[in-house]
DNA sequence: GTGAAAGCGCTAACAT
DNA sequence: ATGTTAGCGCTTTCAC
């Protein structure tokens, strides 16, 4: 049993299949009689079109396509909601894809969406993508960067303020009397990544501490977990005065705990303990692990509409089309004033 | 700068439109001499075949459309994986959708997908959503349902074996000593869920312990999460002779901690909790959440080799198509002998 | 206000 | 071994 088109509907109401479409899409000046009757067929037969043709005749899918690092990743979860929440107010659908990191990956996914003929693209940078990117502009399929962004190209992008919402969390462990912070990240060449680690050293900058390189800890993109645990605890064993650490994503900071777990230390007594990008599990961790909380849904919300404005469909109220959005700074129990006079080396 | 059509590419080269699809189809017997001709101007036009063309031509697109409840939530995170890796090796693509366990917007999602001409659907089951995938495979499109069935129909699906799961978990509990043991969980129309309640039931029956409905709470669906922890206190309060508690959802499971916490009770000292349905979390709080693991990957496979079989791409090795598949029971410190005679109520 | 005809890019009969 | 033609379901001139 196929689906009835457009023009059997036309054959029933006896009207022609320009009619039909006409009425469907609510253009041209047609009958009030004529309009019911090709309504009613319309619905007594549950047509409903089918938009892979509407696609190849019009060029446009009405489709957006969303490319994060991991698609099973607890920023993608509220970030797929909100777009999609936005989208359908005007009637786009999403495809999502997961680019792993992997520049290669990222190519294919777009290559295979714009042959799907998607309208616009929200993506989550991969070091290295920039020629694809450029490309899909130089084609006129409007692009929006989410999570970071390419500091040398001009392409709207919105994330969070990295660097200042860093700042504000290692004032708050200084602030709080720690002097030997702690620094791990991840060795991958991504702006929002290098940012943080940016904002580590711009704080002890400010608070006139000295930065001491054997406390920052890279570890590689990917590494296995049990290794990342293992040169954790590793770090954590050559620095012994080391009163506080900072991760600089959520599962460095999951890494994290499982160091600290397995060395015995206690958080905060032995160690004060703070991670970008939040997750429930450092609220229900006693005593609660300090994050600082990226505003997802706004991050997805204004990517949308950024991306909805330059389809046309949305009028844009943004001054620009290059926004960071403060983050949310969240102090848990795992930072302590361990009553240490203030600013004092 | 528009994309080159085949056409294009035929008159490059000199061939017909009809030679050229062959060759890139690898179908019907063309000279070598005009294949590499072809292969060539391919190459070097950047020459990529348009989807949606192919599409409305053939009938079909070579897309999955897959509907769960949460495309924010854990299982689809580790779902959504592998489902695409498995299809991806016989060259499908997903696409995703939340059905918030909302009848309506399946319906909506399972109408706009089948007008995208989605080859193939894997579901997981709302209630009520029975006619539709009835509809489905009247129209000879295969669905798999996962995580659920609807037991009146005869879809191929694939699950947890939740009854033996449960049972398993409730033995655990009562060989390490506990008697009153509560049961929290959902109010949904949803067999995997009913299975559960079964579960414990039954098991208390097997161990010859008396049931008693004071001991099991039904949380409506989608109740705020405040409200829910409060519910789960007064379970506790009215129920000062409850030793141990089982979960049937992780979402519970963290509603259900959360309980403990604010309560001031100590696990599994005051009180141990098992929970079906593993999370990260369940690991790391101290001192390690018991819990059901569901063999995702394994439903996921499952599912999506039994949906690429129906669609012809790939030899079906399995006997049936109404698929459970055992849990992983992970015990961790949150259960623990309390020193009572065995099997004595 | 309505219809005829062309065509989006591709594939599949059916020639030759 | 390769080309001709028709048509998937829809929209869009352009005519009347």
């Amino acid at each position: 049993m196929k689906p009835i088109s457009l023009k059997e509907i036309a054959n029933i109401t006896g009207a022609s299949p320009t009619t039909v479409s006409l009425v469907l899409n609510g253009k041209g000046r047609i009958s009030e009689a004529v309009r019911q009757k090709i309504l009613q067929a319309v619905k007594d037969n549950g047509y409903e079109p089918n938009r892979i043709a509407i696609s190849l005749r019009t060029g446009h899918s009405n489709v957006l396509g969303v490319i994060v690092d991991d698609i099973g990743g607890p920023f993608f979860g509220a970030l797929a909601k909100i777009i999609e929440v936005e989208a359908e107010k005007f009637g786009f659908r999403i495809i999502y894809c997961s680019s792993e990191n992997n520049l290669e990956k990222a190519r294919e996914l777009i290559s295979m969406l714009s042959h799907q003929l998607v309208d616009g693209y929200i993506i989550m940078p991969v070091p290295g993508l920039q020629d694809e990117i450029l490309n899909l502009k130089a084609n006129h399929k409007p692009v929006v960067l989410i999570d970071g962004y390419y500091p040398e190209l001009d392409i709207p992008h919105v994330l969070v303020d990295n660097l200042n919402s860093v700042m504000q969390g290692m004032s708050c462990l200084i602030e709080a009397g720690h002097r030997k912070i702690g620094f791990v990240t991840v060795d991958i060449d991504l702006i929002q990544i290098k940012e943080r680690l940016r904002g580590y050293f711009e704080s002890l900058k400010k608070f006139n501490l000295k930065a001491d390189d054997k406390l920052v800890l890279k570890l590689p993109y990917q590494m296995d977990k049990g290794k990342a645990v293992q040169a954790v605890k590793d770090l954590f064993g050559s620095n012994r005065d080391m009163d506080a650490v900072f991760f600089s994503t959520n599962y460095l900071g999951i890494i994290g705990i499982e160091s600290i777990q397995e060395l015995g230390l206690s958080i905060p007594k032995d160690i004060a303990v703070i991670c970008f990008d939040d997750l429930e599990i450092f609220r229900l961790l006693p005593p609660g692990i300090s994050s600082i909380q990226q505003p997802v849904l706004e991050i997805g919300r204004t990517a949308t509409d950024l991306l909805l404005a330059m389809l046309g469909k949305k009028k844009n109220h943004l001054q620009t089309d290059k926004i960071t959005i403060p983050a949310n700074l969240i102090i848990r129990g795992s930072i302590k004033a361990i009553n240490v006079p203030k600013f004092v080396e």
